[in-house]
DNA sequence: CCGGGCATGTAATCTGTTACATGATTGA
DNA sequence: TCAATCATGTAACAGATTACATGCCCGG
């Protein structure tokens, strides 16, 4: 699903400027994917160029203008086309397991500080998930919902899965 | 980590060709990422460019002529400066929750038919794996292991977690 | 005789990033 | 006055993919 599909599924809804679309980003897709002004905006004219997409300029006086964009009836096609369309494989990339695969290589205290750098990442955006639970449970429709509560749980599956591995990571120093 | 550094890992260990590496890869990091010869060879290009490995050509008779590649002094340091850089924040990408995100385009037999293909691949991934149980078992240093156990142990909580989903999912739809 | 494994490599393309450029308003 | 927010956009680069090109050996 690439960011092309992010955007027309946005606009299903209501259309927006850019900046609209990067803010919407950030507030319930950050989790999966992140996303700059320099793919949006690219994105965006190859879409009008398409015909997925319209714009309208709005003049502004006291701020920027607005370029707002709504989606066409072919685009609402493509979109749907696409959600239709079989998953893609994942790959479950985990940057801390990652470098523990080459842990022979470094000093048991620098594993441990490795994993617990890890893990108050992973706090870390847990606690950020948590900030979201009011503003989503308000405005979010059960699929997002739903969405965001398996993201989270998928993040404390991961803290216990990590924690355990310390664990077993200080048994196998001890041992030794 | 970008393959260049788990090359120079690889080849840590043994001086290996461009082929090699692709299975090794294709063995024990499949589960983080995916690699094809497209962006081995010319990393194994540029490696040699910067002096980070030297390569020698190895004449077959009944078989395509080998190009072994051997890290150098600067390629260890290289490597082991890598593995002691900070983590870079991961994002926990998943194509099903991406699709449940827009749900409310579709109907509830496109749903439940959606998150049970995901269980068929996330099944068959778990099952992947535990073939490889075994040869890890014997030749994997215990860093690697531990690797390999985290990993299935995501995938098992990954598979509850969207077995839960669709528990939820299938109350969402029956409710209305 | 055909597919798969062995073995290396290039070219075109895709998808995205970072850094830069512009410029007004608002609040601390 | 300085940073942040609003708002759009370009240019250079990074990192990887797919498809293509070559060619031999082996087993069913």
């Amino acid at each position: 699903m690439n960011i092309q599909y992010i955007i027309l599924g946005f606009l299903m809804d209501k259309s927006m400027t850019g900046y609209d679309i990067r803010q919407k980003f950030a507030l319930s897709f950050s989790f999966f994917s992140g996303i700059s002004f320099g793919s949006i905006y690219p994105a965006l004219k190859s879409m009008e160029k398409e015909g997925l997409i319209t714009t309208r300029l709005e003049i502004q006086r006291e701020a920027p203008n607005k370029k707002i964009c709504t989606i066409t009836e072919k685009g609402k096609e493509a979109f749907l086309n696409h959600l239709r369309a079989p998953l893609p494989v994942d790959r479950y990339k985990n940057s801390f397991l990652m470098r523990m695969f080459f842990f022979g290589h470094l000093s048991p205290e620098e594993h441990l500080d490795f994993i617990h750098k890890y893990l108050d990442k992973l706090n870390e955006t847990l606690a950020n998930l948590v900030k979201f639970q009011e503003p989503i449970e308000k405005h979010a429709d059960p699929y997002q919902l739903l969405c965001f509560e398996s993201g989270k749980q998928q993040i404390k599956d991961l803290i216990k899965n990590m924690q355990q591995t310390a664990e077993s990571l200080k048994k196998l120093e001890t041992k030794k």
